[in-house]
DNA sequence: ATAGTTTCCGTAAACGTTTACGGTCGTTGC
DNA sequence: GCAACGACCGTAAACGTTTACGGAAACTAT
C-alpha cells in the first residue's frame, strides 16, 4: 500500500475524505466511514510520516536526548528502561510516540541536539544529563520547541523540570552520620561536570559546617560513573594514612566497585566505614546490606510525562501547571551505615 | 530562520541553487557555495526533515528496536548503551542518524513495529530481543524495510544477522565442566521467548549427551533477567536435597544475584559449586572472580551497522557481502569454576 | 565571427498528507 | 413552492524539500 491516493482510489471516493474518515474528523458519513477504516485495516495502510507532519508542522514523536557509551552519566541503563516504561504510559494515552535521541560519547551534546531539532525530529523534548552550565536549555528556548529536563542547572531559561532530591539525600546522609559520631565524612563526586554533583555536594558541605564540621577537600574524591570508578576510589581511600570514617555518594553504579575495592583492602563496609547511598537492582544483594535512597522509576517515568504534556501548547489543557518537582527519595536503612 | 526559501531569498538565489549548494552537488560556483554555506551556518538554517525524507523517500534514520520495562530482555544494563556507541561510528560516517524505538513493555513488538515501519519513520532497522519465532522478520520483508537482527530465529527470512555465541559458550562451559569431573550440571534458561535460550539450552544438552550425561530436568532452572531471578534460582538450588554441582548462565544480569543468594545459603561459588557466566561491568568485582565469557560490545556494535549497510542499496557497493555472523566471545577464567 | 562546449543557475514538478472552501443533494420550515 | 439549512464529499492549495530540465552566459576552438 502505497499512500492514500491508492486507497482513495481503491475505494473509489476522494483522498480528502479518506483524510478526513482516518482522522475521525466531523463530517464523514458513518458508513463510508467504516468502509475507509476497514479497507486501511485490510491493506495495511498508514498514513506517511514525513508527509503529514510536513503538512501539520508537527511529528507525534517525543523525544528523550542520552549519552550512549560505556559509562552512562549518571545513571545506568536500567535507570532510563524503567523511566521509558513509565513515560509511556502516558505519551500512548495521546497516541505520542518516544524515542530515545542517542547523542554518541564522540559527539558534543550541543551541536547534535541542533541538528536534530532543527530538522524537526521532534515535538518536544525531555534532557537528560543534565550539566551544571548547559547550553542546551537555550538552544530549544531559542527554537521555541517545548522541552522539560530530568535535572536541574544554572542555566535557566523558565522551563519546568524535575530532579531527584539530592540534597535532601545529602542533608539526611549528613545528620544520619553526624548522629552516629562521624567526625571524619568523605564524600564521592562523580566526574564530569553533571549539576547534580554539585547539588550533592555543596549541600553536604553546608550540613557539615552547619554542625561545626569542615569538609576536608581530600576527602572530596572524584570517580567515573561505574563500577571501576568505585573501586579506584576504594583503592584511593584504603592508601590514604587516615582514612574517612563514613562517605556518602550519589552514583548507583559507584557502590558495588566501593564496596568490593574496600573488602579488597580489609575494610569492611559497615563496621570499619559507613557508606551512604543510591538503591538501584544491582545493590539489592549487597552485604551488609547498603542504606540507601530509593524511588520508582516509573512513577518518575510518568511525572515526566505529565509535565512535559504541560508545556505543550496541544496538551496544556488537559494537564494542569505542572512546574518544578524535587523528586523525593525514601531511604532504606541497611547495615552500611 | 524558516526555511529554505528564506534562506534563498537573503542570498538573493533561487531555492534550487541553495539546495545544490547545501547538498554538495557538482554544479554550483565554488563562491556561492561558500556565500550559502555560511550564511546557513550563520542563521542556524538545517533542511526541515520532513520536507527532505518526503522528496526524497528516505529518512536518514536508522531504528533499533527495543523493549523499554525494568527487565530488559536478554541482557543487561550497559549492553545496549555500548553497542550503539559502536554503531554510531560507523553510521557518522555517511551522515545516519540512530535512534532507539523504544516498545512499551505493556505493548505488543510487532504491533509497534508494524505501524512504525508503515509510517515510514527509519530507512533501515537493526532488531534486538529476536524471539524464537519471531513475526517481526516476516513484517520487515513484506515492507521491504532493510534491516537485521542481533540475534538468530527460527523464522528466517534471509536478513543477514550476527548472533554471540551461546552454542560456543555451551560447549566451552560444557566441557569445561565434564573435564573437572562434574556429573550433576545445572542450567539456567532466561525466562521469556528469546531464542538465544533454546540455542543455549540445547546445545548443553547434545554436548552433555555426547558425553554419556543427562541433562535432568529438575536442573534447568527458569529465571527473569535479573538480579532477583539470579537470587531466585540460588534459593531454590539451595532447597534442594541434591543439587547441582556445576551450574551455567547465560544471562549477565543474573550472576550477581545468584551468587549472593548461595552465599546466603551458605554455598560458596567455586568451592562448594561451579559457576560459568558472563561478563560485565556488573561483573567483574565478584568474589571468587567468574569463569565467564566476554566481548567487546564496541566492537559488536561497528559489525552491526556494517552489516546493515551491506542490506541498505545506497550503501550496498562500498560494504561487502556481510551475512550473518556468529560473534565470538572469550573466555576469562576466574575462580568460580 | 561562428559554432560548439562548459559552467552555472533558475524554474517547476513532485513527494504524501491535511484542511479550508465550495458545491451538490436532500431535508426542513414557512 | 421557495428559501434556508444541514449533511456529506470533492477540489485544490499548502507544507519544505530535491532534482530533472532547460537556458543564459562565458569560454574554447575553428
Amino acid at each position: 500500500m502505497k499512500g492514500i491516493r491508492q486507497l482513495a482510489d481503491h475505494l473509489d471516493i476522494s483522498i480528502g475524505t479518506v483524510s478526513r474518515a482516518l482522522n475521525g474528523k466531523a463530517d464523514v458519513n458513518p458508513q463510508t466511514r467504516k468502509r475507509v477504516l476497514e479497507a486501511a485495516e485490510k491493506l495495511g495502510y498508514v498514513a506517511n510520516q514525513s508527509g503529514r507532519s510536513l503538512r501539520k508542522g508537527s511529528t507525534g514523536v517525543i523525544g528523550f536526548m542520552m549519552q550512549t557509551g560505556p559509562e552512562i552519566t549518571g545513571q545506568g541503563d536500567t535507570f532510563f528502561m524503567s523511566v521509558f516504561d513509565g513515560v509511556q504510559t502516558v505519551l500512548a494515552r495521546h497516541d505520542l510516540d518516544l524515542v530515545a535521541l542517542l547523542c554518541s560519547s564522540s559527539e558534543d551534546p550541543d551541536a547534535y541536539l541542533q541538528r536534530t531539532v532543527a530538522r524537526g525530529f521532534a515535538d518536544a523534548i525531555i534532557l537528560s544529563a543534565t550539566r551544571r552550565n548547559d547550553a542546551r536549555f537555550e538552544l530549544l528556548e531559542r527554537h521555541k520547541i517545548p522541552f522539560i529536563s530530568l535535572g536541574r542547572s544554572l542555566t535557566d531559561v523558565g522551563q519546568p523540570w524535575i530532579d531527584l532530591d539530592f540534597e535532601g539525600m545529602a542533608e539526611a546522609a549528613m545528620e544520619r552520620f553526624i548522629l552516629a559520631g562521624h567526625k571524619d565524612i568523605g564524600v564521592i563526586w562523580p566526574h564530569g561536570d553533571l549539576n547534580l554533583g554539585y547539588l550533592f555536594i555543596e549541600r553536604c558541605r553546608s550540613i557539615l559546617a552547619a554542625n561545626g564540621i569542615r569538609l576536608r577537600e581530600e576527602n572530596v574524591f572524584r570517580a567515573k560513573p561505574s563500577e571501576a570508578g568505585g573501586y579506584a576510589v576504594a583503592k584511593e581511600i584504603a592508601a590514604r594514612p587516615s582514612r574517612p570514617s563514613a562517605i556518602a555518594l550519589v552514583n548507583e553504579t559507584l557502590v558495588t566497585g566501593l564496596y568490593k575495592g574496600l573488602e579488597d583492602a580489609g575494610i569492611q563496609p559497615g563496621r570499619d566505614i559507613a557508606i551512604v547511598g543510591r538503591h538501584s537492582p544491582h545493590t539489592q544483594f549487597l552485604s551488609p546490606s547498603l542504606t540507601g535512597f530509593s524511588l520508582s522509576l516509573h512513577e518518575l517515568g510518568i511525572a515526566l510525562a505529565e509535565t512535559l504534556l504541560s508545556v505543550m501548547p496541544a496538551y496544556r489543557q488537559s494537564y494542569g501547571d505542572l512546574r518544578r518537582r524535587i523528586w523525593p527519595m525514601v531511604m532504606i536503612e541497611g547495615g552500611s551505615g
